[in-house]
DNA sequence: AAATATATCTGACTAAAGTCAGACATCATG
DNA sequence: CATGATGTCTGACTTTAGTCAGATATATTT
């Protein structure tokens, strides 16, 4: 690494610059101000309630009235009284509203694909920005309760069963190993959590219980894409105030000494190693924890 | 990969943009418009000539005409008349305005800075935007001639013995092999290729003579962030052409098997392997082509 | 019920960015 | 040297973004 280090954070400023400018032209590309862009967008996004908006948008109440008025004439949207709270508005998209939302993601879309298809590594490329996204997001991971049935989390196991197979010697095999039952990570017997940031899974962990008082924590993952930036602490932590809810009182765990970040993990927060306790033919080593 | 590629990208593009919206506020944060501050840092950036700053930003010539007498009011630059052709006008940087640039410089060094010193692995992150700048940039990379003792070669240099020695089984040691003398690859006995992307050394090649009609390539080497973008091809037609303007009739190099996208490369363009031609202790595949 | 707080709207304003037509000097070409 | 092209400058204009001070209606607190 000869090259500084800054002159290479600047020059990736230049070329996103460069490209998201494009992307900023391509919007006001179908002939509406950016402002009214924005708040269309927003809207289309999900975000209804008009204060939401302000604030997400960071606008005065001022332009921001006179931009939904300007959507309205357009008869982009409507806005209604909010049913609890008449002073307040909520927003939706009309059928051409929706429509109009509609070919912005299309730009969207077109620009992203565009990138892909140019690319000759587009998986490399994908990591490339998983990595940068997740970096400059680190604030907005928030950890949510899922199905392990889910899109999210089979996204992760999928992720999770891959990385094992590079880094177990002999390759993994899930149905040589004892998958648990997605009953038991569900609630009332446990429960699954994913580490979302800003739509992309980053992590998972399951805690399966049997009913009774020791339950065990299973397919701790964390995207190579966020790793350093301390989820799969907050997963555990999350994992153990889970557990206390629903009355565990131990916690147990296997794990593969060709893990060792998560080997070192475990040590360094307060979980004890014991004998093994299944038959699994992949684990190696064995923990648990007392809560 | 389950997630959807396009989703990444579009998240991805969502978070350089509030990132880089941040930068363009502070930008703001000196006191002076968006617009006065692109033309001072395109002037700091060496751009003088007026029109071609006013192509570079996409201004219209009233609204930069204005924004130059601005900033020559506030005493930040000077402008005078092209001294081949008095109709168009080149402008540079007076004492202060060299002063205020720097401090816009040292705004975006220390967000580059800061950007770094928050990721628990800086080396990845800047693989990771070294990556996506150089797809971003893909057509704007330059090829230069340059001394091999510059820093830009250096680094290249570095990076290539650094791979040698990760693909090697037994690692690459530079002072075993034949390294071959800087003052072979400068003309007129050689020359010595660096491929730029905005500032970075992307490759390099070196095209080592002897005084007479054989000469060597050496060096080869296409860093990671730009791999597939047909860099190693350019520069390799750029060397064939360079030992053509120099009187060279016979090209040779060594390779080794471990690196089988150089050899598929020198198989697929015009290359004929021969036996060994040294004893240099690395290399186990020879080629030759006649110009 | 009165006072206060909150959310939106309206009118009047400013700053910045951008557009357009024409003036002016200079250069290139026949 | 006349003609047209080029690059910059000026004045007059519009659009967009943003600010601020009330006005209005509704909710919350005392």
């Amino acid at each position: 690494m000869t090259a500084e280090p800054i002159a290479r954070v600047r020059r990736f400023n230049r070329a996103v610059t460069s490209e998201v400018g494009a992307l900023d032209t391509s919007f006001l590309g179908r002939g509406r101000p950016l402002g009214a862009a924005r708040v269309l967008n927003a809207i289309g996004q999900g975000r209804s309630d008009v204060a939401e908006i302000r604030a997400y948008l960071g606008l005065d109440s001022g332009l921001m009235s006179r931009l939904l008025r300007g959507l309205e004439d357009e008869g982009l949207i409507e806005t209604v009284a909010h049913p609890e709270d008449a002073r307040r508005r909520v927003a939706r998209l009309s059928a051409a509203g929706a429509r109009e939302f509609q070919a912005y993601e299309n730009l969207s879309d077109a620009q992203a694909e565009g990138m892909l298809a140019r690319h000759p590594d587009p998986a490399a490329l994908l990591a490339a920005m998983d990595l940068i996204a997740s970096a400059l997001g680190r604030d907005r991971v928030v950890l949510e309760e899922a199905d392990p049935r889910c899109a999210a989390a089979r996204h992760c196991l999928g992720e999770y069963y891959a990385e094992l197979g590079r880094r177990f010697e002999r390759g993994f095999d899930v149905s040589l190993s004892r998958d648990p039952d997605a009953g038991d990570m569900i609630r009332p017997r446990g429960v699954f959590l994913v580490a979302m940031s800003d739509g992309l899974p980053l992590g998972c962990v399951g805690l399966k219980g049997s009913g009774g008082a020791v339950a065990e924590v299973k397919r701790l993952w964390v995207s190579p894409a966020a790793r350093g930036l301390k989820i799969a602490r907050r997963l555990m932590d999350a994992t153990e105030a889970a557990a206390r809810g629903l009355g565990i009182e131990v916690l147990r765990l296997d794990t593969n000494s060709a893990l060792p970040e998560a080997v070192r993990l475990y040590r360094t927060t307060g979980w004890t190693e014991i004998p093994r306790f299944n038959d699994d033919p992949y684990p190696d080593t064995f923990f648990e924890k007392r809560l």
